[in-house]
DNA sequence: ATCATTGTGGTACGTTCGTATCACGAAACC
DNA sequence: GGTTTCGTGATACGAACGTACCACAATGAT
């Protein structure tokens, strides 16, 4: 046989092959010979390791759920050593906002996966409890954590806020994407959440939330 | 030539059983002949009446656009007489989440044409802009109206909060579609918010925003 | 050295899709 | 009353799609 090759790294070559073209021309448009055209392999080899088209578009989106992930954790991480619940909570939120490229695309793609999820309900089901409930435990977590360290407002509901929070990015990242919203005024937006959970800082360095770029 | 028709009306027509069938089995999964067959007319007719898929399309998400319109100010006309602001918020909040079959429908076609909307941009941008811009400027205007008469918390930004509460429904409402969250704790997290913006009341009655049905 | 197996290319098949074409009956207009 | 125009039907067409099939070369096992 020729060169013995490692499966899940085709795979996952291919997988993402189908996220870059599916960003660029939208998933509905997307067919296996653009996947097989953009992973620079022929037709038959898409096949070949993804038998249906079912099949790779699951593995896709399960592909793009790690991506982001990775995406996340590198963010947060480049907030600095110990940057503080706030900073944290901040800084997975903005990731999870389309503001570049990446971003945008998978805001696009995960919107195009949801919206088959709700006919195929049990075929993508499991990423789309999975994935999203991680990052509402993830929130929750940072929340009482800056609870325990009496960083937040009294009275707080971590889960509650950290359910709201997301899907308040959620929704303004759709709004970004059709072009209804601008990336600052989001930002202040989540910011300004932020503010209200969190104790206000005696200091006035660290949040901009509210302070316009002075040209305007 | 035959019984002069109201193209008009024939055109909604048309455009309701494109809305039906896609909401049944989803907008990608729509052809022409389903649309045609779910109005109960001819596969020419569709292309008569609206020459190409794009324009039927287009046409659809506006019929779409002006039903929700009509569903959101029915349900808080119900609301009462003048139930004041908060109640008014509130209808138009919870009008918007998928909870009964037409807002489920609503919704996921809406995401749909949003996925669309994001690459052809220039194409259907128009009603993605305006609609949510009007329920923007709607909600804004009942947090003004509510501020006015000393019915909120101080130092609330209207329009930051309207766009807020629109951004987290919209995501509430996706997590709903996918079955990732259920309707109980979507409206809980709204009314949540709506306790945290508006005053509290001196009574009890009207709010129940945390008080759990008994049985549960 | 032989043979079974694996990776790969090419291509054909059946379906479905959006659109275009041809045809024709019925009403409105002069 | 003839003719033009409008609404409607049936069907054909070319493209694209997902999938299936056939062939073959390279390699591991025996």
């Amino acid at each position: 046989m020729p060169k013995r090759v490692d499966h899940a790294e085709r795979r996952t070559e291919i997988a993402e092959a189908l996220v870059r073209v599916a960003g660029r021309r939208g998933l509905h448009a997307v067919g296996m010979r653009d996947v097989a055209a953009e992973a620079g392999v022929s037709l038959r080899l898409v096949q070949y390791y993804f038998e249906t088209k079912e099949k790779l578009l699951l593995f896709g989106l399960e592909r793009l759920a790690e991506r982001f992930t990775e995406r996340v954790s590198a963010r947060v991480r480049a907030a600095g050593d110990d940057p503080g619940p706030r900073a944290m909570v901040e800084a997975l939120l903005m990731a999870a906002l389309p503001t570049d490229e990446e971003s945008r695309t998978f805001h696009h793609l995960y919107t195009s996966y949801a919206v088959m999820a709700m006919h195929d309900q049990a075929l993508a089901a499991q990423p789309f409890i999975k994935n999203p409930e991680a990052a509402e435990d993830a929130v929750t977590g940072l929340l009482r954590q800056a609870q325990e360290a009496a960083l937040l407002e009294p009275g707080v509901d971590a889960r509650l806020e950290a359910i709201s929070l997301l899907a308040m990015s959620a929704g303004l990242g759709t709004s970004l994407l059709v072009g209804q919203r601008d990336q600052e005024s989001a930002v202040a937006v989540l910011d300004h959440h932020l503010d209200r959970i969190f104790r206000a800082r005696d200091g006035s360095a660290a949040t901009r939330a509210d302070g316009e770029p002075g040209t305007g």
